[in-house]
DNA sequence: GTGAAAGCGCTAACAC
DNA sequence: GTGTTAGCGCTTTCAC
């Protein structure tokens, strides 16, 4: 493997200016950068990052830490989020903590060893306590962590209050929410408060069910879904995360119950899963490609330290669907 | 940021003797090492993985490369194999070319600077000649990309039969195959032929239709089944992907066709999706956690220079459910 | 067992 | 402009 002494050497020129021509578009003479360019074909190098970045102290490498990527917000989200960070020139490391409750510990503690150039976390997190005096930059996705740490989500008063106006549409009686574990601190929360209001002031009843902590499958989401229309025999409208209300659906297929007839769901997330099932489902959408973007380039900012104006709440839109 | 020789100054020893104290749990005194865990911790050490990498001349990362993560099987795949690596000491670094043609050549390019130790790669190539004469690791999933790359994959000849197998059970005499693009070269072609002999062998009439390229939404699955019920209209049985063949399940829902009854469908791969729909699919599965595992090991295995004798080929199973 | 010192390969400041 | 050189922080050989 040639190194840059090598490609000096076989350029006739010093160290100093093979770095420079190789990372300074704008340096050097025109003849100087052809014989270090032509030495650099023929001796096929290829410059070690390692040294590069020990040099520099950085590695254009941000970690992405989710609960799972077998689920379609976060697979979305993962996707979204490489490709803005491939584009703004960083690499993206993995990091799923369903399986293993510790990981979250063991990359923070990557991000202090300077594994990372920084951490863009959207796993539940129990003990938000690591995340105390850390200073490396740590942006937040949908959760709140600790007071410090920023926090990139949707504007889920107006998601909330978009479920609420499809719903109001026509005349449910008897709404059944579905939400995530209570033990999660996530602005999440808020579209159900935002909704409950709306429903409440028109006088709408309003149940909520609660999916397990750390459960993103579709078991519990299915199981969960009967449950419901077992209890509430009188349920004429469900809200609830994609994969909840798509579950919903299937049990209510299976029960003969007709779609949107008897019963209107609409489906907070949007996700592909929400366009491609039985019928479309009617969605709110989270922006998550606009989401990923603001938390990559807020990434990048922080770890340059070069402040931006984005804003941190992207707003989310109706998706119209033929389930309400 | 304290650095080793802080440690070593505090501690009242070399550097050297730091460094071997920390890196290796049969060196030095209880005394030593006891001198020196305690300047750590008062010094509150982290050491730099960067430094380190460049002394070691290796990252522990792998790299993986999958079309998308938005689409069960490579879901569940990423998140199996960083499991596995994480497990055997290695980090995840993602990328998703679905978006992005090029991106493989840059991936490619970052394990040639070192920045990965080995990649897995799962996503299509059509331009194979990048991978001649790669001195570094690359273990392919499923996906013949070059003579010396080694492969791990199902054992699809054998998944072929399985679905026949099942198909045989019922009175089906015209069954879809819906296949991946003819252009990529991948073993899970063979599942096609193998499934092809028994049938014609049972004079079983089939037809093959095909995605497209590059395709992974679940849209040009969903135009797909459409198209099949369109074109075959005698057909009363499907065997495909997953994805595909939910599809179908869904546009016979909707066209009020019987399944099993009237229909009978195999899935091919098995993930969680077939769990989980309207009801469940009869499917093939593709051992994806072991698979993982042993691309997972093989990867240590090669960039460790030591064989192990793990089988490439892994056996699928038969996944019982009410569509076949 | 311990300390000094030579790398690992690159970057950038500093003289020429 | 160009060449020299001192780091970046750690690992590990090699004398003591």
């Amino acid at each position: 493997m040639a190194k840059i002494r090598d490609v000096a050497r076989e350029a006739g020129v010093a160290v100093g200016t093979v770095s420079m021509v190789l990372n300074h578009a704008d340096y050097g003479s025109p003849a100087i950068r052809k014989k270090v360019e032509d030495a650099v074909k023929k001796l096929q190098y290829v410059p070690s990052e390692m040294a590069r970045n020990l040099s520099l102290k950085r590695t254009m490498t941000v970690g992405i830490i989710v609960p799972t990527v077998a689920h379609p917000f976060f697979a979305e989200l993962v996707e979204a989020l490489e490709e803005a960070l491939y584009h703004l020139g960083y690499k993206t490391m993995l990091c799923c903590t369903r399986q293993r409750e510790n990981a979250e510990h063991v990359f923070i503690e990557m991000l202090q060893r300077q594994n990372m150039d920084g951490i863009i976390m959207g796993a539940h997190s129990l003990d938000t306590s690591i995340y105390q005096g850390l200073k490396q930059p740590i942006i937040a996705f949908d959760r709140y962590l600790s007071p410090e740490i920023p926090i990139v989500h949707a504007d889920h008063v107006l998601g909330g209050r978009l479920a609420a106006r499809a719903f109001l549409q026509h005349d449910c009686r008897h709404i059944v929410e579905i939400s995530g574990s209570q033990m999660v601190e996530t602005p999440a929360r808020e579209y159900h408060q935002a909704f409950n209001e709306v429903m409440h002031a028109h006088g709408i009843h309003t149940d909520i069910v609660f999916l397990p902590w750390n459960s993103f499958g579709f078991e519990e989401s299915v199981a969960l879904a009967e449950k419901i229309f077992d209890e509430f025999q009188e349920v004429d409208g469900i809200l609830g995360s994609d994969v909840s209300v798509s579950s919903c659906l299937q049990a209510a297929v299976r029960r003969g119950i007709k779609v949107p007839e008897q019963l209107k769901l609409v489906a907070y997330d949007g996700t592909y899963i929400t366009q491609n099932g039985i019928c479309k489902l009617t969605a709110v959408r989270q922006p998550i490609t606009e989401l990923a973007e603001v938390a990559a380039k807020k990434m990048v900012s922080l770890i340059n330290g070069t402040p931006d104006e984005l804003p941190w709440v992207v707003p989310p839109t109706l998706l119209p669907g033929e389930t309400c």
